[in-house]
DNA sequence: AGCTATTAATAAAC
DNA sequence: TGTTTATTAATAGCT
C-alpha cells in the first residue's frame, strides 16, 4: 500500500476500486508468475472481479491439472472431498451395483427362456420347470379371464343390438302402415315426397345402421 | 526483485530458492488477500512448493466454491470441461440407461413369472405362453439329457462293480480252498491266523464295500 | 492510460 | 527460520 496507506478494507469509491483492482491484479499475476519461475513451484491463481470477470494464472499448462492435484492433496488430508468427486464415486458404485443386477436379471431371464441351462443341476431345472408351470397357469387363467370378459361384452352388445333391431322393426311396421293409409287419402301431395321416400326406405336401412354400430 | 536484480529464471542455489520461496509465497498470499479485501473480489491461490507441500489462500470460505465457480466459467466459455464433470455426466447417463434396462428386464421377467399380466393383451399373453412352452420344452430336454447321462453313468458303474464283484468272489473261492488245504497240512501255525481270518471274511464284506462306493 | 511520490517487497547477509 | 538492510517493485492518487 502506498501514498496514504490505505486501510485494509473494501475501497468504497467504485472507480478507485476498479482502478486498484486492475493494477493490483496485474501485480498479483506477475508475482505469481515470478514465484513459479524463480522457485520452480506449481501455482494456480484464480481471480473473479467484482463484476464476475475471470482472470487466471497457472504455471502448469492447464489450470485444471493443478486443481486436480489440489483436490487430491486436500482429499488426502481428509479436509475436503469435492462434491463432484463424491458424487462421481456414488454414481460409479450405483452403476456397478446396477450392472451386477442387470447381469443377474439377464441370467435369470435366460433360464426362464430355456437358454443357458448348461450350468443348471437337475434340481435347478426342476425348480425352473415348476416356476414355468405356475407362470403358464397364471397366463392361461388371465387369458381365460380376458376371453370370458370379451365374450360377456359381446353378448351384452348382441343383446342390445337385438333389442334395437326389434324396436326399429316395430317402428318401421307402424310407419309403413301409416304411410300406406296416408297415400290412399291424398296421392297429390306437392314435392314433400322426398321425405316420404326416405320413410319408405327405412325398413331396409336399419340393418346396415345396426351392423355399422356393432363393428 | 531487489538487490542484484535477480534474473527471471529458476534460482539454482537450492537454499536461496527455498528462502525465496518462503518469502515470496508469504508476499503473494498477502497480496492476494489484500486484493480480495480492497477490491471485493473472489480469489483462490494454490501453491505447491517444489517439495510438493501445499499452500493456499481463498477469499471465499471454501476454496472448492471458487474452483466450482471457475469450472462453470471455464465450461461456459467452452474452453475447458473438467474431466470429472464429464465423467460424472457419463456415469449418470450410464446409470440412467442401466436403470431403464433393469426396469425393462424386471418387467419382462415378471411376465415370464406370470405376474403383472394386467397390462397384457390377449396377443401378448399368447406370445408369452408360446415362449414359456418353448422354455419348458428346452428344460425338459435338458433334464431328460441329464437323466440319461446319469443313468448311463450309473449303468457303467454298475457294470464295473459287478465285474469287480465277480473277480473278488473268484479270488475268495480260490483263497478259501487254498486255506482249507493248508489247515489240513499244518493246523499248529503260530498267530498268523489273523490275516487268514480276514481272507475268510471277504466274500461277505464285498457287498457293503461295493454299494458304499456307488453312492 | 501515464506519472510520481511513497510504501511494500524482498535479496543478501547474518 | 527471523532480523536487518539496501534496493527495487508496486501502486494510490493524480492527471
Amino acid at each position: 500500500m502506498v501514498r496514504g496507506k490505505t486501510e485494509l478494507k473494501r475501497i468504497e469509491n467504485a472507480t478507485s476500486r476498479q482502478v486498484s483492482f486492475s493494477k493490483r491484479r496485474r501485480g498479483l499475476l506477475k508475482k505469481a508468475f515470478e514465484l513459479s519461475v524463480l522457485c520452480d513451484s506449481e501455482i494456480t491463481l484464480i481471480v473473479f472481479s467484482p463484476t464476475g470477470k475471470l482472470y487466471e494464472f497457472s504455471s502448469s499448462s492447464c489450470t485444471n491439472k493443478t486443481i486436480e492435484r489440489y483436490m487430491n492433496s486436500a482429499k488426502n488430508l481428509g479436509q475436503y472431498k469435492k462434491s463432484s468427486e463424491t458424487s462421481l464415486q456414488h454414481e460409479k458404485e450405483d452403476a456397478a451395483a446396477m450392472s451386477k443386477r442387470v447381469e443377474v436379471l439377464e441370467q435369470s431371464k435366460r433360464k426362464l427362456l430355456g437358454e443357458g441351462l448348461d450350468s443348471c443341476s437337475i434340481d435347478d431345472l426342476y425348480q425352473i420347470q415348476e416356476q414355468l408351470a405356475i407362470s403358464l397357469r397364471n397366463i392361461r387363467a388371465r387369458k381365460s379371464l380376458l376371453c370370458k370378459q370379451q365374450i360377456d361384452r359381446l353378448r351384452e352388445k348382441e343383446k342390445i343390438l337385438e333389442e334395437e333391431n326389434a324396436e326399429l322393426k316395430k317402428r318401421c311396421d307402424v310407419q309403413l302402415r301409416l304411410h300406406l293409409s296416408e297415400e290412399d287419402d291424398e296421392p297429390q301431395r306437392p314435392y314433400t315426397d322426398v321425405e316420404t321416400r326416405l320413410f319408405i326406405g327405412l325398413p331396409e336401412t336399419t340393418i346396415p345402421l345396426a351392423t355399422g354400430r356393432a363393428q
